[in-house]
RNA sequence: CGCGGGAUGGAGCAGCCCGGUAGCUCGUCAGGCUCAUAACCUGAAGGUCGUAGGUUCAAAUCCUACUCCCGCAC
């Protein structure tokens, strides 16, 4: 067994979760756990707290949710908790200097590609819009860059054909879990040293903008499968069937040449700028989501059907 | 109380405005045909139309409240 370090915990999307859970279930200590604030979000403007607290505080864990940590309190306030080292997974704010040398080892990241590509806000969605046909987690020392820290360890998994930016997330989170718990231990003990990433490669995975999730279907089919299933299943990219708003969940490259968005037959074969792209799992507004075979049966698309 | 859509046999939907025998595309089961590359034909089973009230001779359909789900915005 090795030895049970005393820990913060920074995260707060679904992706952090598993990460969390195991290092509780490894045996350490997390002395607290930081997200971000609960914000007005989802239908109704509720407030809502994010995925990370929602389960700390189900395991009765101390959660901190502070707007920023600036500031001379919260510098104060996380030294006091005397970390061994702080496991950041999709926090989403930036970490002073104060708080990075904080910890006796410092603050370890979780990041969801393979350093130097994909820095930033998304890169799983990226990494999958870019056509990359593998990717990996990431575990790095923290400094002031933006994901530029020396990388102690990784994980690669490939990016097959009918991966979606969801089941890619899905799987890395559990890699990025299993990669904390295993690496934390030789970390400590500087078993594992860490490298710094090289000067080659870089790329920024920028968030996503309200304005490239619409689908323009002039573009080339392999695109077009690429950002749909970038996109999927959150934001999701969408195009207008008559006056309906109807998003693309998953695609696969079809065969065919037709007029961009043209329905080349009647079972989702979607004439793009270049090839075509089967729509194989789509979601009207107002309704849940569903296979296009399901799709078709409450909305059919004729061939000749235009999307735009 | 940010805006909006939805809840109808196992799945996806129509019907609701203009109350009056519950329909479509599939799936399932049985039989036939026969080989199909999301086959075809015939027949059958399967629904308290989200919940609770109200109006009415009569409510899936009109009114009220509630529950759950989803899209936008963030």
């Amino acid at each position: 067994m090795s030895a049970r370090m005393r820990l913060a915990f920074m995260g707060s999307p679904d992706f952090a979760v598993p990460s969390l859970a195991a290092l509780l279930d490894a045996g350490h200590e997390i002395a607290c756990v930081y997200s971000q604030p609960p914000r007005p979000a989802g239908r109704g403007q509720q407030e809502r707290k994010t995925a990370v607290h929602d389960f700390a505080e189900a395991r009765g864990l101390p959660v901190r949710a502070p707007k920023s940590l600036k500031g001379a309190d919260q510098h104060a306030q996380f030294a006091a908790l005397g970390l061994d080292a702080a496991i950041v997974a999709a926090y989403g704010l930036i970490l002073p200097k104060p708080i990075l040398e904080a910890p006796r080892l410092g603050c370890l990241n979780l990041h969801g590609s393979l350093l130097p590509r994909w820095r930033g806000a998304a890169p799983i969605q990226r990494a999958v819009m870019a056509g990359d046909d593998v990717t990996g987690v990431d575990v790095m020392q923290m400094e002031e860059g933006l994901d530029t820290g020396p990388v102690f360890a990784r994980a690669q998994t490939p990016i097959d054909p009918d991966d979606t930016a969801g089941t890619l997330h899905d799987r890395l989170s559990v890699m990025a879990a299993r990669l904390i718990v295993d690496a934390l231990p030789e970390i400590a003990s500087g078993a594992l040293t860490s490298r710094p990433q090289s000067a080659e490669g870089v790329t920024y995975a920028h968030k996503i903008t309200a304005a490239e999730t619409r689908i323009d279907w002039a573009k080339p089919a392999r695109e077009i499968d690429r950002l749909i299933r970038g996109l999927a299943p959150f934001p999701g990219a969408w195009f207008m069937l008559g006056d309906m708003r109807v998003k693309a969940l998953n695609a696969r490259l079809g065969r065919g040449e037709g007029a961009a968005g043209e329905a080349l037959d009647d079972a989702f074969l979607i004439a793009c700028g270049e090839g075509a792209v089967r729509i194989t799992e789509a979601q009207r507004e107002g309704r849940a989501a569903m296979t296009g075979a399901d799709f078709l049966r409450g909305t059919p698309v004729p061939a000749g059907t235009r999307l735009d």
